[in-house]
DNA sequence: AGAGCAAGTTACCAAAAGTAACTAATTTTT
DNA sequence: AAAAATTAGTTACTTTTGGTAACTTGCTCT
């Protein structure tokens, strides 16, 4: 059934991985903790459409935005559009012309995030087939 | 100010993985995208949590979770693990003991996408300082 | 003169998440 | 023998977040 093909060593490597990153976590760690944080944001479902989108089409001004993250309110956009550029993944240039134009772009360190995220998406995209039959499979047996 | 060191090949490459993903995206596949629907529950900020910990501890019953992934309450690890488990990512084994025990474990699908994971992890530990320094630096200038 | 445009904001309603008390059956403690 | 603790949840209720749609502002086009 499992198509997958994870070798005991990778699972070994990725324990020590979490071991770095998990092992020396004290209580206070676990209440504040940067994985946590930066994750809350960035791995948000729109977060992470609109930071993919900005790798596509590399400036994109609100309705471009509002149009491409098929769903999205102007209300949650203009709000993450905030945040994100207050943590520096994308940087906002407004132009007073008029009607005014108002341009988004991913900052080096937006790009930064934006080459994990591909990653994560190219898994998303070749492990949903899967997802959707794990789904039905489920419960039966 | 920008540490990064995104290269403009890279910004060429993503572009290029980017293409291949939303280049032949017609009006059908925005409003059902497997990235949406895989990521939706996958990146969500307890989902990810739940999923490193069962990579940190191969083998967790429902208060060792509560225990470990701080905050999240009985209501949304529950409901979380059930949709977890339908969609792939983990097992539940019941034993009908007194009192009953409940073991969680990854499934490999589950292992195979800790590992896009972990590396998502570790861009937010190194880059946690980064994002706490633009925040502050936020509005500035 | 009236409509249209861009980039939002606002008020209102729906959905999701947090809180805390509760369940069941059995073992351990008093 | 009665009371307390244990596990893996569920339920009712409140709070926070998200979605909907109408509105704003100042200029340009018809």
């Amino acid at each position: 059934m499992e198509m997958e093909t994870i070798t005991e060593n990778q699972k070994v490597r990725v324990a020590e991985k979490l071991k770095k990153m998990f092992g020396h976590m004290d209580r206070r760690q676990m209440e504040y903790c940067p994985i946590r944080d930066v994750m809350a944001l960035a791995s948000d479902k729109w977060s992470i459409l609109i930071i993919l989108y900005l790798g596509y089409y590399p400036v994109m001004r609100f309705n471009h935005l509002k149009k491409r993250v098929y769903g999205i309110s102007n209300k949650v956009l203009s709000e993450r559009l905030k945040v994100l550029a207050a943590d520096g993944y994308l940087a906002r240039n407004m132009f007073p012309e008029v009607p005014v134009r108002v341009e988004y772009n991913l900052t080096d360190f937006g790009h930064s995030y934006l080459q994990k995220l591909i990653e994560l998406s190219e898994w998303a995209t070749t492990h949903s087939d899967q997802v959707m039959s794990n789904r039905k499979g489920f419960g039966k047996v």
